[in-house]
DNA sequence: AATCATTGCGCAATGC
DNA sequence: CGCATTGCGCAATGAT
């Protein structure tokens, strides 16, 4: 219930009150020409105020909220996915049900017809051999 | 894993060079007990340096925590359920397949009984052999 | 009224 | 470099 309006912290606060100053970010500490390697110049200096970096500021914040709807997006899908299959299963199911069914059905024809021949013609004890029961 | 550490974002930056001031929210404006509506306002005592206010941000960040850790958690369960679900399928498709065949098979028996029958010449005992289940 | 749970959001580090 | 992801903290809001 949200209309994606902005809403609370932007990075904004400034009253002077407190008393404990939580320490911020020391940056732009530019190795004291001592321990620092070979490496080049990773100073961050990013100058909060800096127009670069209030740029960069927005347009990372806008990439995170893309990045978290398409999040929200798949989450939403996968779910969606689990029904469909969930679904799917149940059809299956009864399907295979009724084939039992419809297979049960047969063979019991089978053997009822076996039987008869057997009663009628006592000719061979031929057929009606393979009945896998299957409990 | 982190307890208590800082990091970060701390609520604190002021710069003011971009052309669009957000609007700050001014808190604590409590009326001195003079024109103030007759609303009792919440005068909202966020004292950012108050120990109650620390206490209060650790426990939610806490909270947050939990509560992320746990939505995770949920999204990984259903993205296995999906997997889950989707075996099952196979299993039940190739039953089904199983179960056709066996079906088929019977039917065709039984055409062909009727068949023989019909030519009222049961002297061809053919078939009735390819019953092979389970190996 | 208090407390925890959720959620949107911005920041910064890190992964492409 | 720049976007994409991700962990984290803040604050508003929901649920008890």
């Amino acid at each position: 219930m949200n209309t994606s309006s902005s809403s609370s912290d932007d990075g904004l606060s400034n009253s002077r009150s407190s008393p404990l100053t939580p320490q911020l970010v020391l940056l732009n500490s530019e190795g004291g020409g001592k321990a620092t390697p070979p490496s080049k110049k990773k100073a961050q200096r990013m100058d909060r105020g800096s127009e670069e970096y209030r740029l960069r500021r927005e347009r990372n914040n806008l990439a995170v909220k893309k990045s978290r709807l398409k999040s929200k997006q798949k989450a939403q899908d996968t779910l969606q996915r689990v029904n469909q299959l969930k679904e799917e299963n149940e059809r299956l199911e009864a399907k295979i049900k009724l084939l039992t069914k419809e297979l049960s059905v047969l063979k019991d024809l089978f053997l009822e017809h076996a039987h008869n021949l057997a009663e009628s013609v006592p000719s061979e004890t031929s057929a009606a051999g393979q009945e896998q029961a299957t409990p």
